[in-house]
DNA sequence: CCCATGTCAGTATCACTGAAATAA
DNA sequence: CTTATTTCAGTGGTACTGACATGG
């Protein structure tokens, strides 16, 4: 292993967009442990953690709180639904709409919160001065906003 | 569209996670815009970049310094090869590895950097004081420890 | 007829596991 | 023989595009 193990030395962008993979590969990570042990994906926690807060959403409500395609959210509520998770219900109001519920075994499956992206999210939280929080948080916004920026128009729904 | 479309009352690690989310979707977002535009992919791009700082690495050091497994980087390499934007030689001193170098035309294609995932995270770091830039690069290097510590000592790599 | 909602088919990258080949 | 490096086969989730069925 001669390689540099750190990234001293590196444009400060390019060490930055490496620390941001390097946290969006254990995300990934985590999520597919926690799917080989709990059975839901890191994702697949956060819809129905959202469902539990704002209960019997449409799909549409929820692909846009969650920032994904409509056609993506399909594929998340189908793993979820055939395990069981969640129970889809025709709208009376509107026969497109199905409106998503989160089942009794949905809702014991988010109790456990160890081994979760959002119990690392906490610890981290947790250890941090308010002001501290204010700027991670306005940071992580402006990358947002940042990356719509470089997107096309047409990608940026 | 009846939903809320801020995540206002949510518990806060829960809103962070969320932007987290945010964030990396739109990473994944640019660069499928970056693969349709210019032939490479975020991390695609991030491996060229890695590889013209630290010519003539090997695949393992290369996969340390992008934290992801061997056999993940084995499919990026292949992409990149197919294009002629690296070439692999075998290593005089050691046959088991191969050594990385960028071609010509790879340079060529990372020195555009309009509509990439750099240019993003370069213009928020323009933004921000230096102990803004600090408090950031410290709360991504916590996560990262954060996430590790809910991963399995197996998976921790 | 037109628009909105949601699903489906097809495609691609990423990321892993586990096994294998090759070389030190 | 053991270890290190890398690739390969197989699997699965995420995320898209574009087309489609259905309902308002």
């Amino acid at each position: 292993m001669r390689a540099p193990t750190s990234a001293v030395g590196l444009p400060e962008a390019l060490t930055f967009l490496q620390g941001l993979w390097a946290v969006v590969h254990r995300m990934e990570r985590l999520s597919k442990q926690m799917a080989a042990a709990g059975g839901v994906t890191g994702p697949q926690r956060l819809t129905l953690r959202l469902l539990e807060l704002f209960p019997t959403m449409s799909a549409s409500e929820l692909a846009a709180l969650l920032h994904l395609h409509p056609s993506t959210l399909t594929g998340i509520l189908q793993r979820l639904e055939s395990q069981q998770l969640i129970v889809r219900s025709a709208d009376p109001a509107d026969g497109r709409r199905s409106l998503l519920r989160v089942t009794a075994r949905g809702s014991r499956l988010t109790k456990r919160t160890s081994g979760t992206l959002e119990s690392a999210v906490r610890a981290v939280l947790d250890g941090l001065s308010s002001s501290q929080r204010e700027t991670t948080y306005a940071v992580l916004g402006q990358l947002a906003t940042a990356l719509d920026r470089e997107l096309q128009p047409s990608m940026r729904r």
